[in-house]
DNA sequence: TTAATTGTTCCATATTCTAGAACTATTGGA
DNA sequence: TCCAATAGTTCTAGAATATGGAACAATTAA
């Protein structure tokens, strides 16, 4: 199995980070795992809303916030560990993420 | 030919505004539709960094703008007028679209 | 070892995108 | 009024991408 690509911060794209959170599962959990701070196993978003997701979407999903530049996954014992590189892309992209976030968050308050 | 279609305001989601951005064409239009300020045609566009693309795509990558709701189209004699829906969006997203106008800005900048 | 757990990879099917060809709408001129 | 020219849209077949089940790999605990 070969190792998890992260992107270095200067190989990573407005344009990768767009189409990275342009899925409603992806922004879910990069949302989620922006939140708390605290790192996530990749199963913990096995269950989203009342249905399960099969682990190889799910398994996708990750890769793609991953080689985006979102997260970062380390493994620990059996599982990853992810959580995001907010700190890192506030300094490359100023506030874009961040208002992203606000917007996706506002947007949901409304449901 | 059916009417172009236009979401109201409230039927515009972040999701579809970064699907839409995405694209390095669609981005290119928009953010030249940005800057001007003064509606283009979709012909304008047709010539872009020395190669032409057919005129079906672009007219797809028109309509993904205008139903995400970044854009409006309106016909002026044969040809349709484009302008950005910044101001409403602005409103409606707060600063998302100028940060990720920004973003997209800083990167064109490095080559 | 073996079994259990977590996640990745492979691959077939489904969905989406691209671009050529045909079509529609509008305008200007003969 | 009719024809040609121009600007875009729609249709559709092939290309590219996404989804998810099944097999696989890595780690740990018993």
């Amino acid at each position: 199995m070969r190792p998890l690509y992260h992107p270095p911060i200067d190989e990573i794209t407005v344009q990768g980070i767009l189409y990275a959170l342009c899925d409603p599962i992806r922004v879910r959990i990069f949302m989620q795992l922006a939140r708390t701070d605290c790192p996530k196993s990749c199963s913990t978003f096995l269950h989203i809303r009342d249905h399960t997701l099969p682990k190889s979407t799910l398994s996708q999903h990750f890769r793609i916030l991953r080689e985006a530049g979102l997260i970062r996954s380390e493994r620990k014992g059996v599982e990853l560990q992810n959580h995001t590189r907010c700190a890192e892309l506030e300094k490359k992209f100023g506030p874009m993420i961040n208002a992203i976030i606000q917007a996706y968050q506002k947007e949901a308050k409304k449901h």
